[in-house]
Formats: structure tokens, sequence, C-alpha cells
DNA sequence: GCCGTTTTCGGCCCGACTGTTTTCAGTCG
């Protein structure tokens, strides 16, 4: 069975679990996890890149020595290092550490003191009261140990982005109507725009930290208040999304904004900087000496270190700091760069309003062109159009552009690709057509290199415009289907098509990796909000932000050109 | 275990809160 990038960092990420136990060396445990983290951003198969004879000590975080074990697991599937590993402590330990309030120490203490090694034997030890007679260990750590195990199911739930949005917001609006309060935001991964978010870091500036954070613990959707300070304090709220706030005055309202926005690794790689510029950062400001130089605002902290702002999206640590440094940070696309959206559907398949509500509401949007995309007639539960049905809606919507005043419909198909690669329409229709979206409803399962193949022969229809939703992931719900998206993506440059970004929240596909893949690939993306209502369009703003993640321009995406741009770049695709 | 525009050896980000302490270790972000 061929090696993939995640089980590698699975099996490093268990190497790291394990050596934390056994109190080795922090930093060589964090440079199993940096690896972990780098096999999982690759956006392609580190196996691939050994085939191809790439030197693997030039990714980020791996050297001689994780390259060989890197070697060896392709090679031989094991990893003798985690076997020798797995021989002094059992495998399962690691499980305990998921558990909030045990780490390593305590993990080692249960394990050394009680050979308490899974969480059967951790809840039969807590009942019995045997825990809290461990040194360190005490009545109330018991507790919380019986408490989370009994909630164990969704303890390691992420929400989607959107879904935290709508818990964010209000939050948002009801700490920035206490009084003392001048300023608050979401930091955190939510600001970075990531898919999904663990939990919410709010940030907010006040004067008397104490009663802000006591205001915050009383807020009508807390279920559980599980810390609290002056400065900062934690929550769970009904939802099970946990909340963190910390409150700062204002002249450390930027330091600490940077600070809680991470990510983590894009921290400590700036404090890297800054420390060798003689600077220290936290999250009250800048400092050199016992001298604060930056802190209100998070420009001002990239001043002191002689850096560009770098916007949330990029701060990942992949390379971001690095083209800071060098003056090539792209200039992010933006909500209000798009022009148009070339995916939707109305009531003819499975949307929920006409034509022209659809029309009207991207108009409302400011859009100058939106293209009405229904399914074909293979995804029978959408209700698809077959070619007569289709002939029939190409002409309403001729109809409909001559009385439409301030848009106009461009007329388009999300054809399904078949389990061969042909289309699900004739060409003769798909001729009679401004764009043709493709994309994969079906057979999601099939090998790597038929599901590869399936792709690039439907791209080489002559009619093909732009890939749907490229992974096929449901965030949270289905994994990508196997596909060498470096081939698609290779392909679609040759052939002159595009790539979707699906902006709804379940999709947010092309995955961010891909993204960049396709800007250096010089592969315009179209960000397309796969409206089924009129509300839908909202949702666009995420797939900018998914955009954004993916270091995208405005020259890099398809819909920010005018309409006459647009067809010129439509027709090219024929050529 | 990685890494180097001061280093191939000696560094490796920094602070708040909790619980168990009697001055702080462990955990977390």
């Amino acid at each position: 069975m061929p090696v993939h990038n995640e089980d590698i960092a699975r099996i490093f990420d268990q190497i790291a679990d394990l050596l934390e136990i056994e109190g080795a060396n922090p930093f060589r445990i964090r440079a199993y996890r940096n690896a972990s983290r780098t096999l999982r951003e690759l956006g392609q198969d580190v196996r691939l890149l050994r085939e191809a004879g790439e030197d693997l000590t030039r990714l980020p975080g791996i050297g001689k020595d994780l390259a060989a074990k890197i070697a060896e697991i392709i090679e031989t599937g094991r990893c003798r290092a985690l076997e020798k590993l797995q021989k002094r402590l059992p495998p399962d330990l690691s499980e305990l550490l998921r558990i909030p309030g045990l780490g390593p120490k305590r993990v080692h203490a249960l394990y050394h003191d009680l050979d308490i090694h899974t969480l059967e034997q951790l809840e039969r030890a807590a009942r019995d009261g045997r825990i809290r007679e461990l040194p360190g260990f005490g009545a109330k750590t018991e507790a919380r140990i019986l408490e989370t195990l009994a909630a164990h199911a969704d303890s390691s739930r992420r929400f989607k982005l959107a879904v935290a949005a709508q818990y964010a917001e209000p939050l948002l609006a009801y700490l920035r109507a206490l009084p003392g309060v001048e300023q608050a935001e979401v930091a955190g991964s939510y600001r970075r725009a990531k898919e999904t978010v663990g939990d919410l870091d709010i940030l907010a500036i006040a004067e008397d930290g104490e009663a802000v954070t006591r205001a915050f613990t009383e807020y009508d959707e807390v279920e559980n208040v599980l810390s609290q300070g002056p400065t900062r304090a934690t929550v769970l709220l009904r939802s099970g999304l946990q909340v963190d706030l910390r409150v700062v005055p204002a002249e450390s309202y930027g330091a600490a904004l940077y600070y809680f926005t991470g990510s983590r690794a894009h921290n400590i790689a700036v404090r890297r900087l800054a420390q060798k510029r003689g600077l220290k950062f936290n999250e009250y400001g800048a400092w050199r000496g016992r001298r604060r130089v930056a802190g209100d605002t998070e420009p001002s902290m990239f001043r002191a270190i002689g850096l560009p702002f770098i916007p949330p999206e990029l701060r990942e640590n992949r390379g971001e700091i690095e083209a800071a440094r060098a003056g090539l940070l792209p200039k992010l696309v933006e909500l209000g760069d798009l022009r148009g959206d070339l995916h939707c559907h109305s009531r003819a398949s499975d949307g929920h309003a006409s034509i022209r509500q659809m029309a009207e509401a991207a108009r409302d949007h400011g859009f100058e062109y939106l293209a009405i995309t229904e399914h074909s007639k293979r995804l029978t539960v959408a209700r698809g159009l077959d070619s007569r049905r289709l002939l029939q809606q190409i002409e309403a919507i001729d109809e409909l552009n001559e009385k439409l005043g301030g848009i106009t419909l461009l007329k388009g198909i999300e054809v399904d690709i078949l389990e061969d690669g042909s289309l699900d329409m004739p060409d003769a229709v798909l001729a009679r057509l401004d764009l043709v979206i493709g994309a994969v409803h079906s057979k999601f399962d099939l090998s790597r290199a038929k599901q590869t193949r399936r792709i690039l022969r439907a791209m080489d229809n002559p009619y093909f415009t732009l890939l749907a939703h490229p992974s096929g992931r449901l965030i949270e719900r289905r994994a990508p289907y196997d596909v060498d998206m470096n081939r698609v993506i290779h392909h679609a440059r040759q052939r002159g098509c595009y790539l979707e970004l699906n902006a709804h929240p379940e999709r947010l596909d092309l995955l961010d990796t891909h993204c960049q893949m396709a800007r250096e690939e010089g592969v315009l993306v179209s960000i397309n909000s796969d409206a089924h209502s009129v509300q839908d369009f909202d949702n666009l703003r995420f797939g900018v932000g998914q955009a954004r993640r993916g270091w995208l321009e405005k020259k890099d995406v398809l819909n920010t050109r005018s309409l006459a741009q647009l067809r010129r770049l439509l027709k090219k695709v024929r050529g």
C-alpha cells in the first residue's frame, strides 16, 4: 500500500507524544511535530518527490535524520525508532495526552505510579479515587478527568468557519456593547480564515479587565467557565465551542492582536527574528530592553522588525516571512475585487429561487455577471437537466437578458464527469453555452490513477471550461478523493482551462495549498458561490478567505475580470 | 532533531491560569 504524507505525519506525531512522556529534549520533540506539520501541508506526496529524486532535506524542518526516517517509512511501511519507543512505553499512552489537563508529566506519573495507559484504566482509577493520591494531582484534577471522559465524544470537535461565525458575531457584538470596552476583535485561526476552528480567541481593549472577563463569563450562551482571571477567561458555550477572551490595555492592542492571531508557527519564527534584532516580542508589545518600541497597532509591530504588514491569512510560517523580507508578498485578492460569480443553481435543478431572483440578488452584490449552471441529468437527486430542458433554459436566459438591467446572465452547466471521463451532455448542446463546469459527483473511490485519468480526460473535452470543487472533499465529512492534483493543475495549464474555488462553507475547495500550486502554474481560479439561494452569495467571503490563504492575487482570479475580459478568456478555452 | 547574512555548536518564543503548593510545576495557547 502506498504511503501518504498523513501516514508519515501520524508516525512522527506518535514519536513526539511518546518522547514527550519520556521527558526527552523539548526541541527534539518540536522537531518531530514541525516535520509532521510540513508533511501535512506539503500539498503533494513526499513519496513522489522522493521518487523524482528531490532532496527531502530541502523541506522546512526536515534534516538528514528525518529524511532518512521518511525514506524508511516509504520503503518498509515501518519506523524502527517508533517501534523502539513502543517497547519502552505503551503506544496508547498518547491517547491520555488528549485529555485536557493531562500533559506529558502527568501522563508519565499515571503510567509510572499507577500503571495506567488506557482511557478505561484512567476512568477506573479516577472512580476509585486513586488519582488524587498522586503527588501533583488533587481532587479537582480527578473530577475534571471524569467529567471529560463522560463528554469525550465531542471534545475534539472542530467548527466550520461559517458555523463559528454564527457564534462569534453576536458574542462580539455583546462584548463591544459592554461599558469600558473600547474595541473587540476575533483573533486566532478565525481571523486567519482557516476552514475550521477549534476555538475562538477574542481580544478586547479595556482598562478594567476584571469587569470584562466577569461579564464575558455571564454571557447568555456560556455553559461552563473553564478559567477566569483579571486579563483572560475561557468558557465553553452550549454549542460546545470554546472561547478564550483576553483583555489588554489600548497601548498593547496591536501586539496582542498579532500574538493571538498566530499561527503558533508564525509567532515562533517572528519572535526568533525579533530576538536576532535585539527585540523581544510578547503580547504587550515589542521591547528593546525595558523600553517598549511598538504595540498599539499591528503595523507598528511589523515596522519594529522592519517587515511589511503580513495579512493574517498568510501567517502560517509557510514562506510568508521570507517573502516579506524579500519584498515579494502577494497583494491578496479582496471580496470587492469580484466582478461576478460563475456557479449557481436555480429552482430548475436543486436551487430555491428563480433565475430572475438569483440575478437580482447577484446584482445587489454589485456583480456585473452571473452564470446559471444547473446540474446535468445524471444527478437525478438534484433534478439535473437533460438536453431538452437545458435548451429551454438557454432560450429563457436569452429572453431574460433582454429585460434585465445592470447584470448579464451567462449560460452554463455544472455537468457531471462520468466514470470514464466523458461529460453527461452532448457536445452539440455544450457548444451553445458560455461556459461548462465539470464536476465529479459519483465514484469517489476510484484508484488515484483512474480518478486522475478520468478528470484529465474530461478536461480534454473542447467545451470544458472550469473544474468544479476539484478535491471533492466535504469538510469534516468526506475526505478528498484520491487524485494527483499536481497533474490536474499542470494539465489545466496545458489545456488552457480553469479551476474553481468553491466557496460553499462545507467545501472551500480548491484547498489552500493547491491554490498556491495553481498560482505558480499560472492557472486562473474562479471563486464561485455555488449558490442555491439568494443568501448563498454571502458565502463568497469564505471563498475569498480561502483564496487569500492560498496566496491568490486579484490577477490570479478569473472572476475579477470585467465581463468583456471574461468573455475573451472563456472563448480562448475553446481555442 | 533542526539550523546558520554574527554560529557547523549552541542555541531553540513567551506569559497567564490552575491546582496543589507553601513558592511553583504543569498545562495551555
